[in-house]
DNA sequence: GCTTGACTTCGAGCGCGCTCTAACCTGTAG
DNA sequence: CTACAGGTTAGAGCGCGCTCGAAGTCAAGC
């Protein structure tokens, strides 16, 4: 498979395959004699893979170090576990605070609908720092 | 209350408030005989407004035409219902979209966990393209 | 008077995740 | 032989949302 053909497959440009590759998200695909890239179709199955861990808004260096631990086999197992349970519980985290902005956006719809210009809509008197986000500065430590 | 403050309680740094209010999210404060910002405690409500907003995805040039037909008062009250209507639908989808990557995840890390290099674990084959997204570039129109 | 700390404006810089351009190469169809 | 589609690389550029630095002002406390 060309990388023409994984791009419509996938969803993503050819430009973004390449990118990931560069980066180490996708590993080196085997080229045929003229230089172009052959992809085999189990890619697929990582690529969407990948595609699940940015939705849910893992980080492009996460998703590098999950895959440098898959190419090392089977001995990062447990690592990769850890990593996908620690991610889990974020994932799940983010979508309970979802589901709360959610109850106040129906609030807010709610009274611009009743109200129509008679009740005062725009305060509706709710505690502000709502999920304990007390700025603790994410500390820029780079180093793979 | 001054900025620094306000950046206490809402989590924000004077850095950010301040940029808040020069691209028009926040409205203009009022300014003591030295030219400092003076706020008002009702700002802490729209403040948290926005950060449910941000909080659910939406970009800040959305916050943008939502902030600045509030500011054109209650005449504005319908088209604000149908900006946030639209924007919970888009959440909501979000939110459907996480869950199903949770049980994904759930999967395998429940492969790992059982596997323990037992079972291939890197090839659950669930198919590619998992919710319709179709690479509708997003036509990168400005203007406000 | 002097220091300290919190504020002001303006504008540059940054981290992220792509996105695109330029210049070039290759295989196939007409 | 020519045209064209689609591939290659290296590297620059972009949109977003901040984030920070420089240089200056101001008020309070010692």
């Amino acid at each position: 498979m060309k990388i023409g053909d994984l791009a419509r497959r996938t969803g993503l440009t050819a430009h973004t395959l390449r990118y990931y590759e560069r980066i180490g998200l996708l590993p080196r695909a085997s080229r045929d004699s003229s230089g172009q890239r052959n992809y085999d179709a189990s890619i697929l199955v990582w690529i969407e893979f990948l595609g699940r861990l940015k939705t849910t808004g893992m980080p492009i260096r996460d998703m590098l170090r999950y895959a440098k631990l898959r190419a090392r086999g089977a001995a990062t197992e447990d690592a990769r576990r850890v990593l996908l349970q620690q991610h889990r519980a974020k994932v799940q985290a983010h979508v309970a605070e979802l589901k709360a902005c959610l109850t106040v956006l129906d609030t807010k719809i709610a009274g611009y609908a009743a109200g129509a210009s008679k009740v005062e809509v725009d305060d509706d008197a709710t505690a502000i720092r709502p999920a304990g986000k007390i700025r603790a500065r994410p500390a820029r430590a780079r180093g793979n």
